[in-house]
DNA sequence: ATTTGCATTAAACAAACGTTTGTTTTACAC
DNA sequence: GTGTAAAACAAACGTTTGTTTAATGCAAAT
């Protein structure tokens, strides 16, 4: 009743979103190639064929699933980085990346955002599928140039070079915990990564990088002489 | 000539490495579930019977692909902290952990070693194989501990969970180089890592950790006060 | 020269695969 | 009601999968 005509149906949508969710599940646990139909079928609770109905060919549904991750983790991103125009003064520039790291970070390890997004990008990195031509223009290399940019707002003696090897080291450090989520916590004796070793992670690798390029550790505090804020806790 | 009697013969020794290597290098590109014993099969030169003759089983031969790197990489890292020994003094743990940190970074990097070797052991990482455990007992944990260890050696007051952090910092950056080395080549518009860029990568890693541990970036002056040290190049 | 035992092969196997088929169900228009 | 089109389904399709079989080659031992 509460519909009026419509192309496609509230169920069919339904279900094509159910398939959707599964496949990206599955795939980015298992692989492409370890992943059948008939599994994607049954944890979407739908039949075989409904896949082929919606997504024409199991490839097909491989790269929507992608397509779907990519579009979700690059959204998250883009909020990251509203906050940070074009020009930027340093103070600015040290803010945002300040704030860059953190919700990276979260986003990549925090349980809030589904875990299979970054997972089924880095398997694609991983076989260099077709997908990953898609990937490297719409993720990785603006992700880059945002940061590098922010990076060198911050640091404007830094060569284009430098500033490149410190946007490796801050995301490399991140999709190293993303990547090995299962040896870091098997190694720390824990289940999940707790909202505790986030903040843990966040601080470390924000001192590593402030520490490295010589910036000033704590909230910004503008060249005009004011001193004397808390530095406990 | 050459043989006496031995169990195995000369030629199907070599069968078994030609399947070995194929496997190794096919699983590691594509994933297990995207490689067949026929790719396998034809890649090595041999017979796909002669493949489970050998091997008994496509997932067992996974297997052997995977202890064959495992065992590589190890024993690669074994010669790395072979100059470490037990105890060390801060001096000979910071020049442990510059050495560390070159030959690591290297042996993932460098087309001397195959890159199917980490691209492998990343691949089971990522899909918790079963093969997991034994990466994570045979790999993941005494490099961590060694890494570690290296670290708190070199500043005795950092606490286990900073020195882990630290570890997990290197590691990160290293993997991130190997995981992501097709994004970052198409990014540099090279074709291949070349001698300069590992170098530029290796000093890179060396100053962001010796300058956020406030060691000496320099080789190592001991306490007595020899100065003077050549600075160049 | 014959036997022995390992290595290799082409061929055959059942099982699982992705996909297509033909039919039924559902929801809305007239 | 009747007609229509999208959506879902069970069943079957032809292929590819990993594995096994049976036959052959081939060097050392008898």
């Amino acid at each position: 009743m509460a519909r009026k005509n419509s192309v496609p149906s509230d169920k069919s949508d339904d279900t094509r979103q159910r398939l959707l969710l599964a496949a990206g599940e599955l795939f980015a646990e298992k692989g492409f190639g370890d992943t059948s139909v008939r599994d994607i079928a049954q944890k979407a609770g739908a039949n075989v064929a409904a896949m082929n109905y919606h997504f024409s060919s199991k490839e097909n549904l491989f790269l929507e699933t992608v397509r779907f991750a990519l579009a979700r983790m690059t959204s998250i991103r883009r909020e990251s980085l509203a906050a940070a125009p074009a020009a930027l003064s340093r103070a600015a520039a040290i803010q945002a990346l300040r704030a860059l790291i953190d919700r990276e970070t979260r986003s990549y390890l925090s349980s809030d955002i589904p875990r299979w997004y970054p997972q089924l990008i880095v398997r694609c990195v991983l076989s260099k599928t077709d997908a990953l031509e898609a990937i490297f223009e719409q993720a990785f290399r603006p992700n880059h140039q945002a940061l590098k940019g922010l990076i060198q707002s911050a640091c404007p003696r830094l060569t284009d070079e430098e500033a490149s090897l410190w946007a490796y080291s801050i995301n490399g450090q991140i999709v190293f915990y993303s990547l090995a989520r299962e040896p870091v916590l098997l190694l720390r004796g824990e289940k999940e990564y707790s909202e505790r070793f986030l903040k843990t992670v966040v601080d470390h690798i924000t001192r590593v990088t402030f520490s490295g390029l010589r910036l000033p550790q704590r909230q910004a505090r503008p060249a005009k002489g004011r001193t004397g804020a808390k530095t406990g806790k």
